[in-house]
DNA sequence: CAGATGACTGCGA
DNA sequence: ATCGCAGCCATCT
């Protein structure tokens, strides 16, 4: 049995905002943690970090691919399994780094 | 209860 | 241009 139960499951917190912005995110678009954290009105972007690295993210099933640092670099455990999703949302990835990053950037305080 | 950690970012040298 | 340090919030041990 899962000793190991997961307090976080009050969705109350910044987890849920970052998880449903990030559900937001279109495909073939990317965005990067500051960015999220500053539309949403966090201090800081650690917290997004520490959102999508909750395995809600998972259970949600938010594109945590499409998330990705500033220097779109893919962040995380499993950067190979993300830089395939993003392939196949039709983002280029080379070493694990977002091609054209900058173009696909999609700002949430920008298009909403 | 207190200390350390963490999917980051920005500025300074 | 590259490298290093500080800031902030919540969770974990």
């Amino acid at each position: 049995m899962p000793t190991t139960q997961p307090a976080y499951k009050k969705d109350d917190n910044l987890a849920n905002l970052v998880h449903e912005l990030v559900r937001q995110i279109p495909k073939g678009r990317v965005t990067s943690y500051g960015a999220i954290a500053k539309s949403l009105g966090i201090p800081n972007p650690r917290m997004v970090g520490w959102a999508m690295h909750t395995t809600e993210n998972i259970k949600k099933n938010v594109p945590a691919q499409r998330v990705v640092n500033s220097t779109g670099h893919i962040t995380g455990g499993h950067p190979e399994f993300r830089r395939d999703l993003l392939i196949k949302d039709g983002v280029k990835v080379i070493n694990n780094r977002v091609a054209d990053f900058k173009r696909l950037f999609w700002d949430p305080a920008l298009e909403l």
